[in-house]
DNA sequence: ACATTAAGTGATT
DNA sequence: AATCACTTAATGT
């Protein structure tokens, strides 16, 4: 099977059931068949961004660095999946703004940037395309922001002790902070302060060795 | 009184 | 939220 047909059909399988068979037709076309290396960047930050990758094959991890260079990953790219938070920055001819890192061996087509806006218009299912990923990313953003919040241990606090109280039927426990610590996977000063707050806040009385909570309802 | 262990805090990543 | 470094408070012997 030649280059360009594998390209084809790689398309077609992941693609025809999202896009319409001119739109693929027409990014066989113009797009321009890429293999990046396990390891390789596809794009950096800062990159000019004159493709929109159409991953074909492998997979792409999206990468945002904050100001002091520490990384984290915000997701994930797979076949079907193309980074839809660049359309924005390439309609406006900017940047990007994220690093994108192959986990394994990756295929993309590359479109150009100029066509994006065209085919918003020429082709219905590549507007719900780029919406739908639009969305799909969105969410995938939010549950990582959940995750990391600060609210995620305070509310993992408050289950553990009122979970605790309705199986020992008794309001006042004795536990040390660096015991809820090990159970929640946290660190004792983490606990600490978050008790802090839930003792001011009169949800909770704790002691040394001891947590009464407050605030208990069925 | 002294050692040990629990909890509080500020700064830093 | 985690880690570090250090302080302060409670407890046991």
């Amino acid at each position: 099977m030649s280059q360009t047909e594998t390209v084809k059909s790689k398309l077609f399988d992941t693609y025809s059931e999202l896009l319409e068979k001119n739109l693929l037709e027409e990014m066989l076309e113009v797009g321009m068949p890429r293999t990046i290396q396990e390891g390789e960047l596809l794009i950096d930050i800062g990159d000019e961004l004159t493709h929109i990758p159409l991953i074909l094959d492998g997979v792409v991890k999206i990468i945002r660095k904050d100001k002091h260079g520490c990384e984290l990953s915000i997701y994930y790219l797979e076949p079907g999946d193309t980074c839809s938070i660049s359309f924005a920055n390439c309609i406006n001819k900017k940047t990007s703004i994220f690093k994108g890192l192959a986990e394994t061996e990756v295929h993309v087509l590359a479109i150009p940037v100029d066509l994006i806006d065209d085919w918003l218009v020429k082709y219905k299912s590549w507007r719900h395309f780029i919406i739908d990923s639009y969305h799909f990313r969105l969410l995938e953003m939010v549950e990582t922001v959940d995750s990391l919040a600060f609210l995620k241990m305070e509310q993992r606090i408050w289950k553990y002790l009122t979970d605790k109280v309705k199986i020992s039927n008794e309001v006042d426990l004795e536990l040390t902070h660096q015991q809820i610590a090990e159970d929640l996977n946290s660190t004792r000063v983490v606990i600490t302060r978050i008790l802090k707050k839930l003792h001011e806040e009169e949800k909770i009385y704790s002691t040394r060795n001891r947590v009464r909570v407050l605030e208990f309802f069925e």
